[in-house]
DNA sequence: TTACTTGTACTAGCATCGTAGTACAATCCG
DNA sequence: CGGATTGTACTACGATGCTAGTACAAGTAA
């Protein structure tokens, strides 16, 4: 269980979001199954060469949005509750969301809609450009 | 010439962005025309009760960016230049770096590209939801 | 030239945020 | 119980970034 993750520490993005977002991806990605369990705290803050407390906020984050679930004493796991239909509506909220950052963003920068579209759709099949 | 922009000092994006992105605004939906001149820079300082420097730094970088041209003792105004050929390529690099982005914070939240295409497409009649 | 208007440079203060250090609390397991 | 392992609370330091203040420079116009 080596390299489990990678932070940049030169990256303008904080070290915490960074191990989020590994987190959140490798879960999305299914590297990290329901129920399988992560890194100590401490474990995983000298393999990132960081403090124990930033990866227990990240975990502890984690948790409050409801993919993690830790029990002291024992560790932290991938919580299965991401799956059920109560939490599956706050990811489509989520990605409403997103979406309407991404909207205001574009149309400051006088993009249209129909841009993004034209955009999007030509990364359907080819990753370059 | 009153409440050209407005700026919320409470909101956490910082002033200049906010005013940086409310000037693109105005000018990408023709709000602001070529050729015309905006406030002086103490002049939309005292109006948004902010100081001089701040809305310089935003006129400053508009004009890097090509969009504002600014001639001392005279005043600012909106380039043409952000019609011609070369800075539509750079615009198109920029909506492809914002997509990259975008698509990026997406997988990390579990998004597949399709999710995104269908949530967009979902806004092309409808604003509600 | 001189007064006035414009944008600009430089600096300092202030707040915010990220991270680390240290000490604490809960749980497990022998 | 008692030692070991887990996550957690609190604090403080450092860095960064935003904004304001003040003084300066360049151009205009009478």
């Amino acid at each position: 269980m080596s390299q489990i993750f990678s932070l940049s520490p030169s990256h303008p993005m904080p070290l915490y979001a960074q191990l989020t977002r590994a987190i959140r991806f490798a879960i999305a990605t299914g590297r990290l199954r329901v129920g399988e369990q992560l890194p100590t705290v401490r474990q995983l803050a000298v393999e990132l060469r960081v403090n124990a407390n930033t990866v227990a906020k990240v975990y502890a984050e984690l948790e409050r949005s409801g993919i993690l679930e830790t029990r002291r004493g024992v560790g932290t796991f991938v919580s299965a509750s991401h799956l059920d239909g109560n939490h599956r509506e706050e990811h489509e909220k989520h990605l409403k969301e997103l979406v309407d950052r991404f909207l205001e963003e574009a149309s400051a920068m006088g993009f249209s809609l129909d841009d993004l579209l034209d955009q999007l759709q030509s990364r359907r099949k080819k990753e370059p450009n």
